[in-house]
RNA sequence: GCCGACGUAGCUCAGGGGUAGAGCAACUGAUUCGUAAUCAGUAGGUCACAGGUUCAAAUCCUGUCGUCGGCACCA
């Protein structure tokens, strides 16, 4: 007797064990016609696997949760059946499900490009409707290195090999002619899989995931339950595509890139606006959290970073510089400088000198610092990964006591900053110890539950991210997301022994002896450049008022109004607003498309009746609505407005 | 750095061996208008850069630079 309790709590019971299909069936034969896959136990398993015993079940359909990772699935396997059927001799590798679609990763010497795709898709929806069954079989893994072996696919019997030494079965799945080593689940046959695929490009991709290998092919698609979802999802991405920070930033004037100064930003007077009322903001946060700020040099002599430990990992991603008179030849013995690509060990220089006391601990030591990385050219995006970047960078010196409460004060000063920037939610990541590090490990296990002692303090969930600390310490990452799903680490918060240790940094405790202190490097923007790249496209350019470069656009309706708009504009300056006037010949709706494109919050529109009344007709952005105000009533609302907001 | 695509006017893009194109923007003039495009005219280009093939190259080939999408990297 098997006992299978259903989601609604009813109970099957069955002489023997049973598939998910008969289960499907004896439900209802609508249930089992559109039944893809079941849970048993919340295990995802293939609908043709039995049940042998008590568990409770439930039958996955298209409009599961669940269905959508299955159908991706399936993809992934319909595109390798495709492309090989269509490509003799190209080699399958991996191919699983993702986020929103699936990819395939193959290996062929001529490449794909978009072109095949019309082909491949076509190929794909001919497999659906040969509705192959999918049948999963189990092989020893001799069996199956063989058969990978024998018809050329090399990277198969890799794989098979080294998941063989577990002495685990090899799990086979088939459908009709062709077959890949799966571990599941799939759906019972290709013809449940939804036409609703498509591809969507073609990229490169190491062989596991590592650089020293290989690179394959990658075959991206999207895959949804139906045609409406995929619809959607394409309209989705049209639409992000018009929050992206480039063109918004190009839309806005805010900033330009150009080939002779490649990864750096030519911020335009709009954006460089909108960057200072962010350092200022940032900065009150700080003093009101008992910061100080300071300001190191840009060039530094090699020896500091030989010494910081920098220049042994990082020094190919350094910038040198020597004068012209001395350098170039940069022989041995020379002085040569780098240009600092990160400010932590000028910050223990400022902290070395003279003698530092207990009773002045914690010092928490910014900078608004300007770095220079040699980013690898492909992975520059933007302006948000750059090779010049400013940090809102900061090192907090502390005892090992005074480690919890400072990493707590900072989570709640970060989350506070996020949340008046339009951030109430991120992810935080907790990365430990990497392979190559320094320290001893009695050292990272200190730091380590340190971190997380702290994170769970502020309680904040965590997930793991293993093995990518930074070299010198354990980190927290803070990420936000981009207009197009990608993530982009901002803050972090990092507990460094090594530092202090290698560049001597000393106070004196309470006991009259030396100590060296702990330090936490922390930063909550990250970089200006990419956390503004994010900031746009969060907001779409449509920033609050605070933050708008331009947040007032004074606009005349006829030439009547020129005096007294000229009059209200300055009046809004002299208060601190960011204005433009704007007394064009052109008419009202001209002049208001052209400010609402331009994305500025509020256009007073100054006609006649307005210079007569000394009022001002207040439209905002994103409202067709119009108020008129008193001059001086719109203008101490907009001051109020326009403050920047405090902790 | 690796794989692929792309680079034509300020922007968005067409043209794919035989005189360099459009819309928007810009400029000039007319128009004085009430909340997302007034009308007319004018100007604007070493077709990324450097070589090569050809009677002839924006177009075909090679290289370089850059951008874009991934991968790898990210102190």
């Amino acid at each position: 007797m098997v006992a299978l309790t259903l989601p609604d709590g009813s109970v099957r019971t069955f002489e023997r064990a049973v598939s998910g299909a008969e289960l499907a069936a004896a439900i209802g034969p609508g249930l089992a016609k559109a039944a893809l896959a079941v849970k048993v136990d919340g295990e995802l398993r293939d609908l043709a696997r039995s049940i042998g015993r008590d568990a409770k079940v439930e039958i996955v359909t298209a409009k599961s949760a669940e269905a959508l990772a299955l159908i991706r699935h399936d993809a992934a396997h319909a595109l390798a059946q495709a492309v090989q059927e269509l490509y003799p001799g190209t080699q399958v590798t991996f191919g699983p499900a993702t986020e929103d679609g699936f990819y395939y990763d193959f290996v062929r010497p001529a490449p794909f490009t978009p072109d095949d795709f019309p082909k491949i898709e076509q190929r794909m929806r001919e497999i659906v409707d040969r509705n192959l069954p999918l049948v999963r079989e189990e092989w020893s893994p001799s069996d199956a290195v063989e058969h990978f072996e024998s018809s050329g696919e090399a990277y198969k019997a890799e794989w098979v090999r080294e998941i063989g030494t577990r002495g685990e079965a090899i799990s086979i799945y088939r459908q009709g002619e062709w077959l890949d080593l799966c571990v599941g689940p799939h759906l019972p046959a290709t013809g449940k899989l939804p036409k609703a695929f498509k591809l969507m490009k073609v990229a490169g991709a190491y062989w596991r995931g590592d650089a020293k290998n290989a690179q394959l092919q990658r075959i991206y698609g999207t895959a949804w339950a139906s045609e409406a979802d995929l619809k959607a999802y394409l309209t989705r991405l049209e639409e992000a595509e018009k929050r992206d920070h480039r063109r918004i930033g190009r839309e806005m004037g805010l900033f330009h890139v150009q080939e002779e100064a490649v990864g750096s930003v030519f911020w335009h007077p709009k954006g460089w606006e909108l960057w200072r009322t962010l350092e200022n903001f940032v900065r009150g946060r700080l003093r009101a959290s008992g910061y100080v700020e300071v300001r190191t040099p840009q060039l530094v002599d090699r020896k500091l970073w030989e010494a910081s430990g920098h220049w042994e990992k990082f020094e190919q991603g350094m910038f040198l510089a020597a004068p012209r008179s001395a350098g170039a030849r940069a022989e041995e013995g020379e002085r040569v400088y780098a240009i600092k690509p990160m400010n932590c060990p000028c910050h223990v220089q400022i902290f070395n000198q003279g003698l530092v006391s207990y009773r002045q601990l914690p010092i928490r030591m910014a900078e608004f610092g300007s770095c220079h990385r040699y980013e690898p050219s492909g992975a520059m995006h933007g302006i948000m990964r750059v090779r010049a970047f400013t940090q809102d960078d900061a090192h907090i010196f502390c005892t090992e006591d005074q480690i919890v409460p400072e990493a707590v004060a900072f989570c709640a000063l970060l989350r506070g900053v996020y949340r008046a920037l339009g951030f109430d939610e991120f992810i935080v990541k907790f990365a430990d110890r990497p392979p190559v590090r320094a320290g001893t490990d009695e050292t990272w296990d200190k730091a380590e539950a340190a971190l997380k002692n702290a994170a769970k303090a502020a309680g904040l969930e965590l997930i793991h991210n293993p093995g990518e600390g930074a070299f010198y310490g354990p980190k927290l990452e803070f990420v936000l997301r981009d207009s197009i799903g990608r993530d982009w680490q901002c803050g972090t918060l990092q507990i460094d022994f090594v530092m202090p240790e290698r560049l001597d940094a000393a106070y004196v405790g309470e006991d009259n002896q030396k100590h060296r202190p702990a330090m936490l490097h922390r930063a909550m923007l990250g970089s200006f450049e990419r956390f503004i790249g994010i900031l746009i496209e969060h907001y779409a350019g449509h920033f609050p008022l605070w933050l708008a470069p331009v947040q007032v656009a004074v606009a005349t309706i006829t030439q009547d109004g020129d005096a007294y708009a000229g009059e209200v504009a300055r009046e809004l300056a002299d208060s601190g607003l960011r204005v433009v006037l704007d007394t064009a010949n052109e008419k009202i709706g001209y002049k208001v498309r052209e400010h609402s494109l331009a994305k500025v919050p509020v256009i007073l529109a100054i006609g006649k009746r307005e210079a007569e009344l000394r009022t001002v007709s207040v439209r905002r952005l994103g409202s067709n609505a119009q108020e008129t105000l008193a001059l001086q009533d719109a203008l101490a609302r907009l001051v109020a407005e326009a403050e920047i907001p405090g902790p």
